[in-house]
DNA sequence: ATCATTGCAAAAGATTTGCAAGGTC
DNA sequence: GACCTTGCAAATCTTTTGCAATGAT
């Protein structure tokens, strides 16, 4: 799953980290090592990721822990979108997750060639949803907006590929 | 699952079970018992469904078949949506189908109380997701827009649940 | 007579859950 | 010490696949 940087992160008061901590004490949770390890390396950068991607790159960190499980794995990222730090969606059947905490309200362009995701903002599209939400009288809670496509890189790519088939 | 009428369909010269004859012939493929009962079934009623509601609705059905298999309902539908009579999308990790051939593009309000999917139309919309994708350089194939919220009477049971809460 | 389709069962892929053992408050 | 969290394996859920039997052209 790769990324792609473009929106600017919002101003936080707390860092992730604080904030989850201050979630787990307000439920009575507890703090632990995978849990802070895990917030470590999926804010150390902007991304998206699905827990097969990260489970992967956790291999690749020398862990101070032996391991961790894939249960942990899948529990925590959903006790850090319950915690608001992180925002996931589905793609192709598996859940995808990226930054919510300190990043700005975003929607998706999906290369369906190179799999990546790119991100644009658009208060034009809230307006169209809200007005659209009013006429049916929706209370909106979020949506999700992806549009699927060629990406550029890809475009010229197939342009190459298809010029060297031509020569054959 | 449940539905909306809300969009009228389309003028269009075939059947969708015409088209899907068409469909086959042009590739080899065969029509059969089970294929044709399943698109007399989809195409009775304009809704959305998933593949599990579809299975139970099948059961109901006096089947001039004994049965038809979990595996060839799958099979079925990816047949529609290839030949272009259904279109899917993944709703809470499961697959949900809706007709495609006959009606006109729209997106989706997803109530997430009583699950029911309202569609709208907007022509603004896909000006929007286009000037988007132009700018990015993004060949656009499609999109996918759910806005998530409350409907209207879901929110009328709500605040009748609370009335009788208070009184309590 | 071909060869696509079916039904069943098994497989696959993603995510969740039960439970004993370990870690945190 | 109470009880949340972990890791592992087993379970779940949805969808796909292998295969022998059946059916369409």
């Amino acid at each position: 799953m790769s990324q792609s940087f473009s929106l600017d992160p919002v101003e936080v008061a707390l860092s992730p980290l604080q904030r989850f901590e201050e979630y787990l004490q307000s439920r009575g949770m507890r703090m632990t090592k995978p849990q802070r390890l895990l917030i470590e390396h999926v804010f150390s950068r902007h991304d998206h990721f699905d827990a097969d991607t990260l489970m992967d790159q956790l291999k690749g960190e020398v862990g101070e822990i032996g391991r961790i499980g894939r249960a942990t794995v899948y529990r925590t990222l959903n006790k850090f979108v319950e915690a608001g730090l992180l925002r996931s969606f589905t793609l192709d059947g598996r859940a995808v997750y990226e930054h919510d905490y300190g990043y700005p309200q975003h929607d998706h362009l999906h290369c369906t060639k190179c799999q990546r995701l790119f991100e644009f903002q658009s208060e034009e599209l809230l307006t169209l949803r809200d007005a659209v939400a009013r006429e049916h009288r929706f209370r909106v809670t979020g949506h999700r907006f992806i549009i699927s496509g060629i990406c550029d890189e890809c475009q010229r790519n197939r342009r190459r590929e298809k010029r060297k088939h031509d020569m054959i």
